[in-house]
RNA sequence: GGCCCCAUCGUCUAGCCCGGUCCAGGACGUCAGGUUCUCAUCCUGAAAACAGGGGUUCGAAUCCCCUUGGGGUCACCA
């Protein structure tokens, strides 16, 4: 007999992009699925109809993609090189719980049946009401079960209500919870014990007639051969409820590993919310500053009643907060995948950062120390579940930022060029408007190492976006650069486009050339460069000047330095 | 509050299962130097942790207990 075959699941809800905790239990389950030869599956748990939508499902889809992460089997998407990932490969589709619903309809039939689960009639009112009260009173609410209810035995009374449920009443199901121990055991955490009487009679089928999350996971991963489940530590304490409802519906119990937490630096849990946080946080010092709500919503092109709503905080609108930092400039967090992938981030320094959230390798790199870079070949080939941590872990923007910064750096020039303009048509599209495409390679190589983004990458090529009639000239570099010991810098300047203007090519090589022998005649590149960096970047700082001479070509170039010489002698 | 999980530098962590080789190692960050045409990169060095208290033991970061602290969860959301 073989073994029975390893298949993990990543099972979202498709409410909304998805989450970087979401993709580290994709890739750790990824991961393991491949480590052991297995298969990697993606279900989409839409049962909640008001809450998901066919455009989540498609994004978190595309985030996995983006990450690297592809399922074996699941809903089918393209990919930009044309080749698809998803299918129904074992034959267990489809993967849209919405579309299963007769299957666990079937599953609950069988439940009522034998005596398991129930059909309940109160209200959601009457339910809230009963659960304030047991709040108030500082007891914890347990569903009561009728009493007429016989665990095990389809009787009379039960006959009654499953009747009425037929007839169109509307109600819920209720699991008859068991009133023995229910252990779990977990491969990271060990041996879960839950007394009896912990778990109430759970509903397990909505009054819209869909399954609630745990039924809906129970009879699924059965159906669906999962072996192992592995998800988040806040999925721990519902875990004992599908084990019960798999011993009553005579399934496996698949192998469970629940990992630690991602929490923000301040322990807080990391949510899209956190947007409107930091949002609102910065209204409110401009409004303890002095700018009225009435001035802030006009600035804001938003009602005032929305924009006073938001800083009550009643609403978080993320549309809110996305106006308020455009305007007033706010860095919101990252927070899902799509955020780091618009701030320039690479998904292989995401996968790696987190694939060192609660799991390392544990081996030494060959100088001897920690080895903690490591791609998605290394994580298929030596992931294990026995290395998965138990602590929660705090999300280190700094430290991602310097794993990307890393990735960058350690990308061959042609290739990050070709990465960097991919991104900038997407998110920086003037910058590539801006520069011929022959350039572009030049202005990569001078960007790189000061792109620990790739929106860093933009910025540090600012320079080449400017209008050259128009730009700024920052009156302190002029001073300093230009105009001081008598105008030094400014003689310099006129020497450097006289010659400038005699390169030929135009090329780095060729411009390096020219500084240099401009550096050896006049006491050094210090004070050659900087008064050529003034004129045509308009302040003390830029790319390497060769590389960013070159980018704007010699028209651009002497254009600047004739209007900042006109400038800067007045 | 009930139930459950967890506990090594500021942070991610190695070491813990199979006590001694750990006055605890690496990385990020920080600080101090150095290289460099600015900025950045890069190089060198430093400071920085076993939550507390009891046990067990010749010996505990490692095993046990308690306390404290943190987290999760208590929906007709997933």
């Amino acid at each position: 007999m073989s073994a029975s075959p390893v298949v993990t699941r990543f099972a979202p809800s498709p409410t909304g992009h998805l989450h970087v905790g979401g993709a580290r239990s994709a890739l750790f389950c990824w991961a393991y699925a491949k480590n052991q030869g297995g298969r990697f599956m993606l279900r989409i748990e839409d049962t909640d109809a008001a809450r998901s939508s066919d455009d989540s499902a498609r994004g978190i889809m595309e985030d996995l993609a983006w990450l690297g992460i592809e399922w074996d089997d699941g809903p089918v998407l393209s990919l930009a090189d044309g080749r698809t990932v998803g299918g129904d490969a074992r034959g267990v589709g489809p993967y849209f719980q919405a579309r299963r619903v007769s299957l666990y309809n079937r599953c609950a039939e069988q439940l009522v049946k034998a005596g398991r689960a129930y059909p309940a009639f109160e209200t959601p009112e009457v339910i809230d009401a009963q659960r304030r009260e047991a709040v108030a009173a500082k007891k914890t609410y347990r569903y009561p079960r009728p009493e007429e209810i016989e665990p095990g035995r389809f009787n009379d009374a039960l006959k009654a209500r499953w009747d009425r449920a037929l007839a169109g009443e509307s109600h819920v199901l209720r699991f008859v919870a068991p009133a023995h121990e229910i252990i779990v055991q977990d491969r990271v955490l060990g041996a879960v014990k839950i007394a009896a009487g912990e778990l109430d009679d759970f509903v397990i089928r909505k009054a819209d007639g869909f399954p609630t999350y745990h039924f809906a996971v129970v009879v699924d991963d059965e159906t669906m051969g999962v072996s192992h489940v592995m998800r988040a530590q806040e999925h721990l304490a519902n875990t004992p409820r599908h084990v019960a409802l798999q011993q009553a519906l005579g399934f496996r119990t698949p192998i469970y590993a629940h990992m630690p937490l991602i929490m923000n630096m301040d322990n807080s849990k990391m949510s899209k919310r956190d947007k409107a946080k930091a949002a609102r946080a910065k209204l409110q010092e401009r409004v303890s500053k002095g700018l009225t709500p009435a001035a802030a919503a006009a600035a804001l092109e938003l009602p005032e009643s929305e924009v006073a709503s938001f800083l009550a905080k009643d609403n978080d609108s993320l549309a809110v907060a996305e106006r308020i930092a455009r305007v007033y400039d706010v860095t919101l967090p990252e927070i899902e995948v799509c955020d780091f992938r618009a701030a320039g981030y690479l998904p292989e320094a995401m996968c790696n950062f987190l694939g060192l959230l609660g799991w390392n390798p544990g081996m030494k790199s060959p100088d001897g120390k920690d080895l903690e870079k490591f791609d998605l070949a290394f994580l298929r080939q030596h992931f294990s579940i026995e290395r998965i941590g138990r602590t929660n872990s705090k999300f280190d923007r700094l430290k991602l930022l310097a794993f990307n910064a890393d990735a960058i750096a350690a990308l061959p020039d042609a290739e990050f060029a070709a990465r960097w303009r991919h991104w900038c048509e997407e998110f920086e599209p003037a910058l590539v408007r801006a520069v011929p495409t022959d350039r572009w390679p030049w202005l990569a190589r001078a960007v790189k190492a000061r792109a620990r983004t790739l929106r860093d990458g933009a910025k540090a090529a600012a320079f080449a976006l400017l209008d050259d009639a128009s730009y700024t000239l920052d009156q302190g570099a002029v001073a300093k650069h230009l105009q001081s010991a008598g105008g030094a810098g400014l003689r310099l300047l006129a020497d450097a486009r006289a010659r400038l203007a005699a390169a030929e090519p135009f090329e780095p090589e060729v411009l390096h050339g020219v500084l240099e022998q401009m550096a050896q005649q006049n006491g050094g590149m210090g004070l050659v460069a900087q008064p050529i960096r003034v004129a045509i970047a308009g302040v003390a700082v830029s790319p390497p000047l060769p590389e960013s001479l070159a980018v704007l070509g010699k028209a651009r170039v002497l254009a600047r330095i004739d209007r900042c010489i006109g400038l800067a002698s007045t």
